[in-house]
DNA sequence: GATGAATGAGGATTCATTCAT
DNA sequence: TATGAATGAATCCTCATTCAT
């Protein structure tokens, strides 16, 4: 049993707290889209909180009481969209997908970040955010990190035998590249134009794996 | 004989105007360069012209003596940046460079291009301006572009074969290797990390290109 | 029963909103005060919004919630102040007082103008505004006009054989009589100075008008 | 001969120096008439000292070796615009004048200044001034005063009879409408509408002063 | 909790005035 | 003296944040 749910009968006085809570979160979750939209629209620094506010359809002051600052609602929207990305798209990197041929694993990992990205594109707004400060920064840098470990992960396994100063390298690049491909994925009007544009950042990825993954084989498997 | 006094014979008119010109050129020269810094610390929106203004060690007012707004500021940091770019990098796009194995000529355009990076970081921030608003915007559109076409331009003399939608997907994602694997560069410690980064980021261009070159020729050079 | 619950059958919705205009009514009302002192003080070019809410007991963000603008401050304060005059004197030009002779006509006009002109000493200022810009300057000529045309009807119902640009000039000429007027009857202190004053004022008035009255009368009243 | 002229031959070393002077006394003469334009098209306050150099295409340094501020402007701007117009004008009040029948008077009073005043706009722009902040505005006092008492004056020799309270507040009452009248009269186009306008204003001036000029030929010379 | 008025520090920009040349 | 660059206080206005209701 869920610690969020309640068998019926059990004590009624904590249903109001629930119904707050309940109505926090939706709050919570409409403060967090307008200010996805605002974001997107005008930038972190640009984004005023009033702003927000208004898209949301609420008051300033109701803002501030479910965030302290600005930053923390970047903050937050951040890790939301991480944890949300991670329920979406963490499949990917499950044991099954590990033993999968590089074009289908590619496929199995770029397939639902792309999905995620098109319906969140505030993610790769804020990940772009040259312009974001201080602690925003380091939020980014650990979900930047975060990423990047998982594609570490896979690093590891598939190119066991590369050293861990180039397979960091490599990750860094294929990340890179990534982030960058999504963003012309974005830009590129939804259709065979988009899928064309998503079969090219594949195929660049592939062709850059091709090589190592060649040499691994070699170099492991000697044959039967 | 006063200082501002010239022996006869040489052009004494312009030595004062010169001289103010110099100074002006200098003190332009000084706040660009402070812009870019608070450019690249805060990005373009965050940035003050207050702050630029305090970077250079100038007043307020001399900075507004010099360029009408702070939008002004970042325009012509644009301009510059962009023909110094041109004139450290064009030979790049010569016809001797275009008789070049892939190989040699992808370093003969992304060393300059790298080396002028180093020197500038601005001008990756001011490219990565998802937060920059009107003109500017504008500007940088026309910055990228021009590079793009360069980069098509390329693509045209190595790939004719290759139908104009498919060079165009493929520019724009060179293009996007090309910045994000700059990004990289600047973020690597100077010294052999550093060359193993860019090293790498060739690796990519140069595997993502093989397979339509070698296309390329079969189709085109029916060989002996 | 919580202040802000009111008992069934009042129109309840509307209490909060109410007070919360009649709070913003109120603030807007403070600071077009404070801007007509300020205004007096030192005119409207140099009057600043800072000033002004200084002068309102109010931070220059409150100011700004309520006009958008220095000018929009001047603009609702002409307005107000036009309308106001219109209450306290438009039954001057009722046809009953467009029957009176010429002297209780002169009164009827004149002394709740200057009555009006004596409480709200901006309006004269406001109306002298050979410095003021822009918008301002032709909101100032709509008033000028629309002042104008009063004294115009008036003309043309007692001297309707004289012609119209003879009578364009003397309403001219009686509007530029009494605005002077009227800052003579302004620097005068109140008492019976000040009454002497007026007095002339209407003197002059009626001197000037006399002579063409006279004329009006032999020509369209062939006598019994 | 003119004083600045100097005959040759003289004291050679007092040359330079006069000439200095003679040079000085151009540059005044040229900012101040810079001063006007601008004081006329801005006004006063929206005057910018910077504006008022470039109008006499000289730098701001130049304009503050010869006035220490922008209110020594507009007071040296004032004092001599009323000395040159006592020249011009100060003949109306020649004993000559005072024996003329009241039209006369009025032609030989208020033809030279209008004169005056259409040659230099600026005069009734500063005497307008009611934001005109400090010194200037006591400045504009003075001036004021000194041509009320000329009026003043005039009315002592014309209405000897009157009270002089009362002559006081007639002199006031014919300044004003003079001031306000020459503004129509500047407004209006040369040609004859502004003749009709100045017609206008001697007319409101006469029938005003007909009835005191009765009464006082009544009561002081009785004569056969 | 919700509201939105209020705050005030801060940002862009101007301008009277000074100063090195 | 003339110049015009430099100054910095003062303007207008915005926005993150607080607070009375």
């Amino acid at each position: 049993m869920s610690e969020d749910e309640e068998t019926p009968g059990t004590a009624p006085e904590e249903t109001k707290p629930r119904r707050r809570q309940a109505r926090g979160e939706r709050r919570i979750a409409q403060l967090l889209q307008a200010a996805a939209d605002v974001f997107c629209a005008k930038g972190y620094t640009a984004a005023s909180t009033n702003a927000i506010a208004r898209e949301a359809s609420v008051s300033p002051g109701t803002l501030y009481q479910y965030f302290p600052n600005k930053e923390a609602i970047a903050l937050e929207l951040g890790d939301r969209l991480l944890s949300e990305m991670r329920a979406a798209h963490g499949q990917a990197f499950t044991p099954a997908n590990l033993g999968l041929p590089i074009p289908q694993l590619v496929d199995a990992v770029l397939d639902p970040l792309i999905e995620f990205n098109c319906q969140h594109p505030v993610f790769l707004a804020l990940m772009h955010g040259s312009e974001i400060p201080g602690r925003i920064a380091e939020e980014h840098d650990a979900l930047h990190a975060s990423m990047l470990a998982r594609v570490g992960e896979l690093m590891a396994h598939y190119l066991p035998g590369t050293e861990p100063a180039q397979r960091a390298r490599m990750a860094d690049m294929i990340f890179a590249i990534v982030k960058s491909g999504l963003a012309l994925v974005l830009a590129a009007p939804e259709g065979p134009e988009r899928e064309a544009v998503i079969t090219e950042l594949k195929t660049v990825l592939l062709r850059y794996l091709a090589p190592p993954l060649a040499d691994q084989r070699l170099t492991t498997t000697p044959s039967p």
